[in-house]
DNA sequence: TACTAATATTCAGCATACTGAAAATAAGCA
DNA sequence: TGCTTATTTTCAGTATGCTGAATATTAGTA
C-alpha cells in the first residue's frame, strides 16, 4: 500500500477515469463525450439559455464550455445565436438532430451508471450517493467552476 | 433538479474537479499538480523502475506519464537514464531537490483530504472511503490506466 | 453625456488523458 | 541465424479543464 493509494483524491480520480471509460463505451456508436452530453442535455431541457448559464450548470469553465459547443455545433446537434437584447451573449437552442440524439441516448446512459455501481447493492448505493453528494454540495465553491442551482 | 445532476458520473466529476482544486490551492507555492505528484511519490518510494511500471501504479497511460515525467525532469525533480540490460526502458530515480521536495508535502497533502472529507464525520469519511474503494478496485479493469498492484 | 466598471465570449497558452501509429529494442521460435 | 512477435517509449492528433488577457457590449455613475 503505497501513499499514493491511501489518498482520497487518488482513488475519485480513478473513479472518474473509470466513469469515462464506461461513458465511451457505452456510447461509442454515437460519438459522444462526458460534457459533450451534459451541455447537450442542459440546451435540450433549458432551450435559449446563454454560455455562462451552461457552464454554471454543467461545471464548466467558460472556456471548456465555449470549445465543447463548437464541436456540438459543427456536429449539427446544436445552433447559436445572439442574444437579441443583450449583443455579447450567444444564445443555445437543440436542432432536431440534437433532439433526436438525446432521446436515443436514454438507454446508453442507464446502463452507464448501472455498470458504475453494480459493485454495491441498493443500500449501499443509496449511502454511496448521498455521501457522494454531501461532498460535492459542501465543497462546491472550493471548485473552479462552481455549480449555481438558481 | 436536472438529468444532469442524477448521474452518478456527473457528481464523481465535481469532486474530482473539487479533489484538484484543493490540491493546486494547498500546494500554490510549490506548483505542483496531481500527477506529477503521484509519479514523483512513486519514484522515491520506488527508485530505479520503468515507465510502465509507474503508468501501472499511478493509473496513467503510457503517454501521460512520458509528458508528465518530463516536466518532473525539467524541473531538475528527478533523472532518467536507459535501463542497462533493457535498452527499450528508461528507469526513474528522484533528484535530492526531488526527494526534499516530497518531504516538504507531507503537510499540504495531509490538509487536502482533511478539507475535502471535512463535511463528513469519522464513521462517514471511513464508510465512503470504503466503498469508493469496492468501486474503483471491483471497476479497475473498465479504465484504459487500470492499476496493476504486483 | 462621458467615463468607468461589469459582463459574455473568445484567444493564447499550459497540463492532463486518451488513441493509433511509428521507432527502437528484445524475446521467441523455426 | 533469420523471422516474427512482443515490449517500451515517443510522436501526432483530439478533447477536456484551467488561467490570464483581449474584445465587444452593456450597465452604472459622476
Amino acid at each position: 500500500m503505497d501513499q499514493l493509494e491511501a489518498m482520497p483524491g487518488f482513488l475519485i480520480r480513478r473513479l472518474w477515469q473509470i466513469s469515462v471509460a464506461l461513458f465511451l463505451e457505452e456510447t461509442a456508436m454515437m460519438d459522444m463525450t462526458p460534457p459533450q452530453f451534459g451541455l447537450l442535455s442542459l440546451i435540450a431541457a433549458h432551450p435559449g439559455q446563454d454560455q455562462t448559464w451552461l457552464g454554471s450548470r454543467a461545471a464548466l469553465d467558460r472556456t471548456t464550455v465555449t470549445g465543447v459547443l463548437d464541436r456540438l455545433e459543427a456536429r449539427g446537434l446544436i445552433r447559436r445565436e445572439v442574444a437579441p437584447h443583450n449583443r455579447r451573449a450567444r444564445l443555445t437552442f437543440p436542432t432536431p438532430e440534437g433532439a433526436d440524439f438525446m432521446a436515443r441516448s436514454e438507454e446508453p446512459l442507464a446502463r452507464i451508471s448501472e455498470r458504475l455501481l453494480s459493485p454495491l447493492d441498493a443500500g449501499e448505493r443509496h449511502v454511496f450517493l448521498g455521501l457522494l453528494r454531501r461532498l460535492v454540495d459542501a465543497n462546491n465553491d472550493q471548485s473552479r467552476a462552481p455549480v449555481k442551482t438558481i
